[in-house]
RNA sequence: UGUCCUGUGGUGUAACUGGCAACAUGUCUGAUUCUGGUUCAGAAGAGUCUAGGUUCGACCCCUAGCAGGACAACCA
């Protein structure tokens, strides 16, 4: 290594992304001499890779400013939220290697949300507003337009003060009335004419139960749940950027704590879809198996797939931070995960499509045990004995009677290593009356005994191979996009995006192991030599193994043949 | 339609706040290799949406367009 290589080394000034670049000015400016961000996840989905982004941004933040990240629940709407998928968010921002200073839920500010609500009636700045639904949004009408005033807005704090009130002590039916701020109903910015605060609703809430019957909206209670927290920085995606004029309103009306509201782009990947809408549709109507399919952008499905936390770390840290929107493509991701198994993972043969190859050579009823290396990237991993025999399994795709060009596995007439055992060269094969090959034969070199070349002659191919008597068979299933089109969301003309579903995102074969396999627990990693990195599933049992494909390995061969 | 945001290689992100565009991924070559993996070496690929302007000099500033996106929920 030269010193000019070194010095470079040393240098590397980390660029940094925009939010950063407005948190260095207000350190420096004096707004703000602390960083303290959230990630404030509503309780009515499961995480996905997007929310994956947005918590390594908001955790990253926290941990480079040596400042806090809290983990707050917005949970104002008790229609849609569960408590289930509370704790479902809790164990994939663990998963991810993130531990949140505070645990708090919009629910836990409800009351002192109240009193704001409360303050700004009495401020003359909200009224009750007792039109219905349409009447409101026609009144509103269009950005291009004045706004129409109801005969509402200009009641006396006094009777607004009475009837918020009584909408709270439940006087009123559901949907009756609302509380709005009184802002400006004039505004180009439709959120700023006169947005609706809190609503009647009956309905039980997962926290506090019955004890409400009016809840605040998202824009009356996200600054406020980030302004009571201390919350510096309010990162959040770019379809808040028109509702930041409101949220700066209410923590100014209210003379609170003012947060500094950024808003970035949220991920999007193709392939697949991201919003949670779809992702529940896709459950609900089965689609997938569940919120945890190895074939969702979910958190708990990209685990399940045998994706690392770290893996996904260093997605996020690639994708990078910006306003423009963006598509970035699967392979990124395939990308990923490869760089990180490709250190960690132990390496094991297995032998997915099966083909019987007899070494006619080889003495019957004789087994030997062959010593293989766990992960040539990691020698500390040590090495395994690997039974082999006269009768093996081979891939089907590594022989190959009248082998095109530049193919250099086995042929008649070709001579390959087995990996760890032995130089074999064929002799030919066996075909049954379909003219499908059934038997494959061959004679072994027994100086080459460890793969080694014993004259130091050139073996261009390396193959993998399972004794058949020893082979241990399990059920593994090979996934691919869940989506056969780059943007399932823009569906053409009369078509959804469940009609852009790929037939083929799982395929469910029987693969031939070597017996090391079968010891192993559900969640145990590895790369099975030369067709990919697998994980073995949640699904498997005793002695019954599911194995699921993270991915494929890169296969420049794949390449060239498709040329 | 009105307001706001955005516009840099195929994709994504940079460019020390004005000094002729970097990194990653992808693609293509070649080398190494007991995984057609990994690793290594190299190449091609944008002249920064367009047109003006300011400036010795602009991806960065100004003006006008164009294109894309967001919003017009008693969802978040």
């Amino acid at each position: 290594m030269t010193n000019e290589a070194n010095s470079e080394g040393n240098k590397e000034k980390e660029s940094k992304n925009f939010i950063e670049q407005i948190i260095d000015e207000h350190l420096k400016n004096g707004r703000f001499n602390k960083v303290h961000t959230r990630f404030p996840p509503e309780p009515n989905g499961y995480l996905h890779i997007g929310h994956a982004k947005s918590i390594c941004l908001n955790f990253g933040l926290a941990e480079k400013y040596n400042g806090k990240c809290n983990l707050r629940f917005d949970d104002t709407n008790p229609s849609k939220e569960e408590t289930e998928y509370v704790e479902s968010i809790k164990e994939d921002v663990k998963w991810l290697g993130f531990q949140w200073d505070g645990e708090y839920y919009a629910s836990d500010y409800f009351q002192q949300l109240y009193d704001w609500a409360l303050q700004l009636i009495k401020d003359g700045k909200a009224y009750v507003c007792e039109c219905s639904q349409e009447t409101i949004s026609q009144n509103r009408t269009t950005p291009t337009r004045e706004g129409i005033a109801c005969e509402h807005r200009n009641r006396s704090a006094e009777e607004n003060l009475d009837l918020f009130q009584r909408m709270k002590a439940g006087e009123f039916p559901d949907g009756s009335m609302v509380l709005r701020a009184k802002i400006d109903l004039n505004s180009p910015n439709m959120h700023m004419r006169d947005p609706i605060m809190y609503r009647i609703m009956r309905a039980h809430h997962h926290r506090t139960g019955d004890d409400w019957l009016i809840y605040p909206m998202y824009d009356y209670a996200h600054g406020e749940s980030d302004s009571i927290e201390g919350i510096t920085h309010s990162v959040c995606t770019l379809e808040f950027e028109v509702h930041r004029p409101l949220y700066e309103w209410f923590v100014q009306n209210l003379n609170i704590h003012a947060p500094q509201q950024i808003e970035f782009a949220r991920l999007n990947i193709n392939y697949t879809v991201m919003s949670k809408r779809k992702l529940l549709q896709l459950v609900n109507e089965k689609h997938v198996s569940g919120w945890d399919d190895p074939r969702m952008p979910t958190i708990s499905g990209l685990r399940r797939r045998g994706y690392t936390p770290e893996s996904i770390h260093l997605f996020a840290d690639k994708v990078g931070i910006a306003k423009r929107e963006n598509v970035i493509d699967m392979g990124l991701l395939e990308f990923c995960v490869r760089e990180d198994l490709n250190k960690k993972a132990d390496r094991r043969m297995a032998v997915l499509d099966p083909v019987k190859l007899i070494i006619t050579n080889y003495p019957e009823g004789q087994t030997e045990m062959i010593e293989a290396v766990n992960n040539h990237e990691d020698e500390s991993k040590g090495k395994r004995m690997i039974p082999f025999s006269r009768e093996l399994y081979i891939e089907r795709g590594d022989f190959m009677e009248e082998p095109s060009k530049k193919y250099h596995r086995m042929y008649p007439g070709n001579e390959v290593r087995f990996r760890y055992a032995y130089f074999i060269t064929c002799t030919g094969c066996k075909k049954n009356e379909e003219g499908e090959i059934i038997e494959i034969y061959g004679e072994y070199d027994p100086a080459s005994k460890g793969g080694n070349s014993p004259d130091g002659r050139k073996i261009k191919g390396t193959i993998h191979w399972v004794s058949a008597e020893h082979a241990y068979p399990f059920e593994t299933r090979l996934y691919d996009r869940l989506f056969s089109v780059e943007n399932p969301d823009d569906a053409e003309e009369g078509k959804t995006f469940l009609d852009y579903l790929n037939p083929e995102s799982l395929t469910t074969i029987i693969a031939y192991g070597e017996p090391s396999l079968k010891d192993t627990e559900a969640g145990y990693s590895c790369q099975f030599e030369r067709m990919g990195y697998f994980i073995k599933d949640k699904d498997s049992s005793g002695e019954k193994s599911i194995f699921n494909r993270t991915t494929g390995l890169r296969d420049s061969w794949a390449k060239e043949q498709n040329k």
